[in-house]
RNA sequence: GCCCCUGUGGCGGAAUUGGUAGACGCGGCAGACUCAAAAUCUGUUGCCUUCACGGGCGUGCUGGUUCGAGUCCGGCCAGGGGCACCA
């Protein structure tokens, strides 16, 4: 890299006859972006070594999917992640800092049939131009350790988890209850039905039983609800969103007698509450549709049949939930009461009970739940209050419309009237657990778990093939470890409904591996999210024969700073909990957590514009035009008025999306990380406006303009008038912008650290307008001006290196450590304390900062506005704040 | 329905964690430079009142704690998010 020309724009010829001298050239992004960039990868400054013996920092943000191109969300992603990069790089971390793909997933699969590609191809297609765009960010990313999930070679050591997950009972198949597409024949994830109708074919979904594979997450529910709390650096509400989704609840479970037996033969029947308390009041026990005392019992009886046929059709998408009636049918079975003799308890098959909760069986309890309520007012049973509220008298109280929730004292409960609900709880449960049905204890205590095991079959193409075959005489046979990877064939056909992989003619089918008969290929390939579960272990060592080293793993996990969207608070984030535990326990590493520094950034929005019409318009469409504080939008081709509307996330659908690299064209890539991280603090929703674009590249080129002003000025050898006074207090400004804004990239405040430089660049504007001379003040604003080119280094780094260079330094900015802070700078020799009257501020002190309290207290008394106020009357009290405030009461 | 978060100028937001509310930016207004425009620079910009000095009000509403509250506590209102037949 050599010379210094070339930022500036000389375009146009009158330049060429004006003087250069103090005309300040226009920095010209365009030119000097991708030049920085190309002198960072020539130093190689951003590749990572294992045994740099530095302390090390991992900070990594989420990987994007290679949907084709960047989107404005990921430039804000990235350009957080860079400066924290960046900023640890230079306060001498061995930075970690790696971008992978993840490539797997069905819009590939769809492309593939909308536009006749190859998914493999359409992918890294993708990928190759959004690295592309990616690196005109310059970003400072190790792209040594790039991958992407769809590579062979991750997704051979994907299969080699999946089978020691296997080995050690953590992945298993078992026949459950799945959203099925009858139309595309395939299994849809609840978010894939939208109201009970596939997304893409738009048939009903049915519930289907099928044979499907499972990792078992609920093995960790109480380890990764409790670890939770370990989680310190994570937002305490994605924190709260994974405790609520585990669900734990403390119950019991008790059995109830039969009246007569079952068709099976059994006399008991088995459920599950968390409101033992209530068993006073309990009307009915009802049992799910799905549930084998409900199944035995329609055997014989079609009516019964019918009616849990008729439950099954009803959708489970939350729209028919929240409208479904109760529903429930009665069996004519009974039970005994277990603390009231002779009391029987009708047992009915009920529409609103979940077979995979508890036992799949409640007793049903109307006067304190609000469901059970509804239920009985369906069917006439009788509604006993048992918990009666504070200051209520018994005989004032009843249920009517609303069950009653609330804390109270017990009523109409024997031996547990008067007791708090805690107490009864206890007392309910020590009794079930002494009590004795068929030898064993009638109630035990138990504590559930809302977390389900996660399914991870897919039946499509564009996956990682799960590693096994199914063979007739040896069952389910892992593919050997030798024989990996398991590979997804090429070709392929996509356009019919179906599992591609199940209908190709040859791929599945192959020699059992134990007994070297005739078998099949596991057709399913795993969820994407399976992908995304590991990715940040497999960085550390992407080249490993293994999935991991583990102790290069060890070393560098946790992920010490992760940075992405809310939108995986459950989802990614907890699948990737579990599988870090998973991976432990298999011996692949050796950490307990995945991601020790959360940070969820918030969204890009736009403003919406809709024409006439009601047709969508987009930003690239129209022009805002200002007047006396009234905006409107124009349509540029038509010159008609279009309606501006809502500020909303950007989607294609309400054509409100920027593309990230018009801007980058346009203003470069430092105006579009400038104004990604200025303003708005990081964790909420940016909206994206022209303005504000525009204003981040004013300060872009106001600062190669100081820049410039300031080698022209330093370098003239006909000093004007020196009328500087104030070098001290620019080093103090500098020292302490210093001190902000490292504490604001330590603490992810980007927004502030910005605002601190920006004061920093005013004051150091105002110290160019001095015109200093004198040594003294050449040299404070030679120091600013470095200081602030550092600081601002990870927000803008090829402005930085643009003006490093331009100052005539020829070394690297992104190799240069964080200045220190000089501490003698922040300390203040006099201070000016505001004064308070009566807790209203009415002046001001200044005074030495090591004033004793005494002497600030005499000063401020003396004080004219003090003295008015006062009128000669002695004062109350008076508060002295060191450092703080004084406050004179009277 | 349950749980959680957030309410500060025209706008995005700052406020040393209980101590000068409105940093910084956007927008507005006025001015300089220019034949003009763009660009740039300077000043100004919470509201009310006053010629002015000044005074009053002010962080969703309301009550409280405190010498002092945007910050802490109670009640309400509004907006946003998560979960949702989980017994």
């Amino acid at each position: 890299m050599e010379g210094s020309t070339g930022e500036e724009n000389r375009s146009g010829t009158n330049d060429e006859l004006t003087t250069p001298k103090m005309a300040s050239e226009r920095y010209n992004p365009q030119a000097a972006e991708p030049r920085w960039q190309a002198a960072w990868s020539e130093a190689g400054i951003f590749r990572t070594s294992n045994d740099d013996p530095r302390p090390r920092y991992y900070v990594l943000e989420m990987f994007p999917y290679p949907s084709g191109r960047i989107h404005i969300g990921h430039v804000r992603n990235y350009a957080m992640g860079d400066v924290v990069a960046r900023f640890m790089r230079a306060k001498g971390y061995n930075v970690l800092h790696p971008m992978g793909w993840d490539a797997f997933g069905l819009p590939a699969e769809n492309a593939a049939i909308a536009n006749q590609v190859h998914p493999r191809a359409w992918t890294y297609d993708n990928i190759a131009t959004m690295r592309g765009q990616l690196q005109t960010m310059g970003l400072s990313l190790d792209w040594s350790r790039e991958f992407a999930t769809c590579d062979e070679d991750y997704y051979a050591q994907q299969q080699r988890l999946f089978l020691d997950l296997l080995g050690a009972d953590l992945a298993y198949r078992k026949s459950s209850k799945v959203n099925w597409d009858p139309v595309d024949q395939t299994v849809l994830a609840n978010e894939q039905v939208i109201d009970g109708r596939g997304w893409r074919s738009g048939a009903e979904v049915e519930q289907r039983e099928l044979t499907q594979w499972f990792f078992r997450i609920t093995a960790y529910s109480d380890d990764l609800l409790t670890a939770l709390e370990t989680l310190d650096r994570w937002p305490a509400k994605v924190r709260l969103m994974q405790h609520n989704w585990i669900g734990r609840s403390d119950g019991l479970r008790i059995r109830f007698a039969l009246v007569e037996p079952a068709p099976s033969g059994s006399d008991e029947l088995e459920v599950y509450s968390t409101r033992h308390d209530t068993l006073f009041g309990a009307s009915f026990m009802a049992v799910s549709p799905d549930h084998t005392l409900a199944t035995e019992l329609a055997e014989a009886n079609s009516n019964l049949a019918a009616f849990i046929a008729e439950c099954r059709r009803a959708g489970t998408s939350a729209a028919t939930i929240e409208t479904a009636e109760k529903k429930g049918f009665d069996t004519g079975l009974r039970v005994h009461h277990p603390f009231q003799d002779g009391k029987q308890l009708p047992v009915f098959v009920a529409n609103f009970v979940l077979m995979d909760y508890g036992t799949g069986a409640i007793f049903g309890c109307p006067g304190h739940d609000q469901r059970d309520l509804d239920f009985a007012r369906q069917y006439d049973l009788p509604v006993v209050p048992v918990v009666l509220p504070p200051d209520t008298v018994e005989a004032d109280f009843a249920i009517a419309g609303e069950a009653y929730l609330g804390e109270g004292r017990m009523i109409n409960s024997a031996f547990l009237n008067g007791l708090t609900i805690a107490e009864a709880k206890e007392t309910v449960a020590q009794r079930l657990e002494q009590a004795t049905m068929s030898q064993a204890p009638q109630g035990v205590r138990q504590t559930n778990y809302r977390l389900r095991d996660w399914g991870i079959s897919r039946q499509r193409y564009w996956g990682c093939p799960i590693p096994v075959i199914h063979c007739k005489s040896d069952g389910v046979v892992p593919v050997p470890v030798g024989d990996l990877p398991v590979r997804l064939p090429d070709d392929v056909e996509l356009g019919r409904p179906g599992n591609p992989l199940d209908h190709h003619p040859t791929w599945k089918h192959v020699a059992c591996p134990k007994c070297g008969k005739p078998a099949v290929r596991e057709t399913d390939t795993m969820d994407t999210f399976v992908d995304s579960s590991w990715y940040f272990a497999r960085f550390t060592a992407p080249g490993a024969s293994t999935p991991t080293e583990p102790e290069t793993a060890n070393a560098w996990l946790p992920v010490d700073q992760y940075i992405g969207g809310i939108e995986h608070a459950i989802l990614h984030l907890l699948y990737s909990r579990f599988f870090i535990r998973a991976m432990r326990a298999t011996g692949h590493l050796d950490v307990s957590e995945p991601f020790a520094g959360l940070f969820t950034q918030g969204m890009v929005v736009h403003e919406t514009y809709r024409r006439d019409d009601s047709s969508w318009a987009s930003p690239a469409e129209i022009r805002v035009e200002e007047q006396a504080g009234d905006r409107r939008a124009v349509e540029i081709d038509t010159g008609n008025e279009v309606e501006i509307g809502a500020v909303e996330k950007m989607s294609k659908s309400r054509r409100n999306t920027v593309d990230p690299t018009d801007i980058m064209d346009s203003y470069g890539a430092d105006t579009a990380r400038l104004f990604m991280l200025s303003d708005s603090p990081p964790d909420r929703d940016v909206i994206w406006t022209e303005d504000g674009v525009a204003g981040a590249h004013r300060f872009v080129q106001r600062i190669w303009r100081m820049v410039e002003e300031w080698t022209v000025l330093r370098a003239d050898p006909a000093p004007p008038p020196d009328k500087s006074a104030s070098s001290h207090t620019l080093r103090k400004s500098a020292h302490h912008t210093l001190a902000a804004v490292e504490e604001g990239f330590g603490s992810l405040r980007f927004n502030v650290a910005v605002a601190k430089i920006y004061e920093l660049a005013n004051a150091i504007g105002n110290g160019l307008a001095e015109r200093p001379q004198d040594d003294r003040s050449r040299a404070a604003i030679e120091e600013a001006i470095g200081l602030m080119i550092e600081m601002m280094a990870p927000v803008m780094p090829h402005l930085a290196e643009a003006c490093w260079r331009r100052l005539g330094h020829d070394d690297l900015v992104a190799t240069r450590p964080w200045p220190t802070v000089d501490h003698s700078l922040l300390v203040e020799d006099t201070l000016t304390l505001p004064v308070q009257i009566n807790g209203k501020k009415r002046g001001e002190l200044t005074i030495a900062a090591d004033a004793s309290q005494v002497e600030v207290e005499t000063a401020a008394l003396e004080l004219d506005i003090v003295r008015r106020m006062l009128d000669g009357q002695p004062p109350k009290k008076v508060v002295v704040v060191p450092k703080r405030i004084v406050n004179v009461v009277f």
